[in-house]
RNA sequence: GGUUCCGUAGCUCAGUUGGAUAGAGCAACAGCCUUCUAAGCUGUGGGUCGCGCGUUCGAGCCGCGCCGGAAUCACCA
């Protein structure tokens, strides 16, 4: 259970010294002891007056009384013991209590004096935690559902390495198997030494280019073998293409020099291509582990299992582990070819990062349509008496698809990921220019802020969809800047900063900027309540995974702020308490949009 | 068929220990720039929260049963 640090606690101080107040007040007035969870208190709505509710229906029983007496005497008693309270009302079994402004422009003066927003976020108990994220296959280009989990892994690196805890980058890349083999022998036999120079090509496309030629090829084979009478089943296996695969995967296994040249070769340029994708995305990694050396790993832990007859062999001589007792069924961990298969691998990584940093935790993150597998895997290492395989969490995202469905590299429908990251950006640049507010930037320092604003709408557009379920990419949409977007939040950002500029202009200090006294309105307290939320915000974030919560509530937050902005002149104001007053309103908002957008990955611009 | 997940406005999504009259954005329509950036703000219309039963003072949220959809159950990864 995670312990509340002191920061924390000055911004949930309200809700805990109400409690206590509520407590008293119960014993004073009705003479009755109250447990904690009987004492529900929220956020009052919107559309009531108040800041504070207190549910009053579970201490009916105290009193005896209707809803209504109820709330009356407890609200009463508050605003005549509690400093704080300078009002409340009572509708049905609601008790809403007004919590002076003096208290709510206190608490604020607390909130701008942070360095940091997010010491306040801080765990108690750092753990180490180890994020995989991105694991691409070295036969593709990366594409659309890629990105979502690399925006989601690096996204939870930020906010769990915000709040404190010791988090490891980490990928793992799937460089061997028979799918790469794949495109080795399509290039070896229709490649005539193309390079990505030679063609000019991004290495991970020229490579992906010979997968697809590949897929083409031995579909006709499969055809025709069908056509002379075959099987579908045996055709498949039988056609020369999948033969010479097959051969090929086991000369790999086997060390032979000439497929492991041909495969490093590959690779490289899959790498060089991988690494400009990510540079671009902005996300990065403390560790990369290959599968090329994990799979041997997971081969010397299947065959010692094997020994200790925790797995079984079959007459073909492949090696099976029987998970029926676990309500799963028989898994296959060594071919009767006695290559490995993707789950020995992911043995083989599990073992070998435990061994390496003796983590708390071992994300996962990987689309939910592996779901399974992770239960295989949590299965196999209890089984074979790994006791920190509960560690391992299967950090599950949902699909994502596109309004005519899945994407279909059959149907030529995937979204490759340079394609997407290069469109956004036109994007952002047609926008930019049609404004015409960059009139007096260089071109390097416009293309900057273009770079930011179509990365900045991308990301948020994926990370503010719940993780877990599967979303609709719109091309359409994905490219409208208002509304609930990044770049509505980047341009929130960007008007408070313009603000500040005007207020240098002015000889205002805005770091320093005192307001003492000042007449506080009903927007501006809003405005603070908001702010208040946003450790909880980050802390829940953080606990369940969830960038999305973070991404709404800066959303929420601008869109709070660029409602006061309209109704309210900051600089053009002439008494000089509230005029400074709303300066450190702006500043803290615009500290908490950066911060909050930092923890999903999203540069903000200074100017759009 | 087994397992897991999902179903909220025309569309995309919020709605976190069960709380008041279920919220945003997009799209449509009507307004607001002599003012700190209109990528903004304001307003109007739009809902049997898939259906039913149950638990509860109270259910979009919890339980059971249906209906609809997705993923997975490979000697693929």
């Amino acid at each position: 259970m995670l312990s509340l640090l002191p920061e924390i606690l000055l911004r949930k101080k309200m809700e805990i010294v109400l409690k206590e107040k509520i407590k008293e007040a119960v014993k004073i007035i009705y003479n009755s002891e109250v447990k904690d969870d009987l004492i529900q208190i929220q956020e009052t709505r919107k559309d009531f007056k108040g800041d504070f509710t207190l549910v009053v229906f579970p201490l009916l029983r105290f009193s005896k009384n209707t809803p209504e007496k109820t709330g009356e005497m407890i609200g009463q008693y508050l605003k005549d013991n509690f400093d704080a309270i300078s009002g409340f009302n009572v509708i049905k079994g609601f008790l809403n209590l007004e919590v002076s402004d003096a208290w709510w422009v206190d608490f604020f003066g607390k909130l701008s004096l942070e360095k940091n927003h997010l010491e306040s976020c801080l765990v108690s108990d750092p753990e180490t935690i180890l994020v995989e994220y991105s694991s691409p296959n070295t036969n593709k280009p990366l594409h659309l559902g890629h990105i979502r989990n690399n925006l989601l892994g690096y996204s939870l690196y930020r906010i769990l390495s915000g709040v404190g805890h010791k988090v490891i980058k980490t990928n793992i890349v799937n460089d061997r198997g028979i799918h790469i083999c794949k495109s080795m022998l399509a290039w070896q036999k229709f490649g005539n030494g193309e390079t990505p120079e030679s063609s000019g090509m991004k290495g991970d496309h020229l490579v992906g280019k010979y997968y697809v030629l590949f897929e083409k090829n031995y579909k006709i084979q499969v055809e025709k073998l069908i056509g002379e009478g075959m099987a579908e089943e045996e055709a498949k296996n039988a056609a020369p293409l999948m033969r010479e695969t097959r051969d090929m995967l086991l000369k790999w296994e086997a060390g032979d020099n000439e497929v492991v040249s041909l495969w490093k070769t590959m690779n490289s340029w899959v790498y060089a291509g991988f690494d400009e994708t990510y540079r671009k995305l902005g996300v990065d990694f403390d560790k990369i582990y290959y599968e090329s050396d994990t799979y041997k790993v997971g081969k010397e832990i299947v065959l010692k299992a094997l020994k200790e007859n925790i797995l079984y062999r079959n007459e073909d001589s492949s090696i099976w582990a029987d998970l029926t007792p676990e309500g799963l069924d028989q898994k296959l961990l060594l071919r009767s070819d006695g290559t490995a298969v993707y789950m020995t691998q992911d043995l083989g990584t599990a073992v070998d990062r435990h061994k390496e940093y003796n983590f708390d935790k071992n994300i996962y993150v990987v689309g939910n349509e592996q779901n399974y597998h992770f239960q295989v895997l949590k299965a196999l290492l209890r089984m074979m008496g790994y006791q920190w395989s509960d560690g391992l969490i299967h950090f599950s995202y949902g699909m994502v698809e596109l309004p005519e469905g899945r994407m279909k590299s059959r149907e030529g429908t995937i979204v490759d990921a340079d394609d997407l990251i290069k469109e956004m950006q036109m994007t952002a640049m047609e926008v930019s220019l049609e404004l015409g507010k960059l009139s007096d930037f260089s071109e390097d320092e416009k293309h900057e802020i273009f770079r930011k604003i179509g990365m900045g709408a991308l990301k948020y557009y994926i990370l503010k969809v719940d993780p877990k379920k599967n979303m609709t990419f719109n091309p359409a949409e994905s490219i409208d800047f208002n509304g609930n977007t990044g770049p509505f939040i980047q341009y929130t950002y960007t008007r408070i900063k313009s603000v500040f500029r005007k207020a240098e202009q002015m000889g205002i200090n805005v770091d320093n900027a005192l307001y003492e006294g000042a007449q506080t309105g009903q927007k501006e307290i809003e405005l603070i309540k908001l702010m208040r939320n946003f450790s909880e915000t980050v802390t829940t974030a953080a606990l369940g995974y969830s960038p999305a919560l973070i991404a709404n509530y800066c959303y929420e937050l601008a869109r709070e702020y660029n409602q006061f902005y309209h109704d309210f002149s900051i600089l053009g104001e002439s008494d000089e308490q509230v005029r400074n007053f709303r300066i450190t309103l702006s500043k803290v908002t615009s500290e908490i949009l950066y911060t909050g957008m930092w923890l999903l990955g999203i540069e903000m611009p200074e100017r759009m």
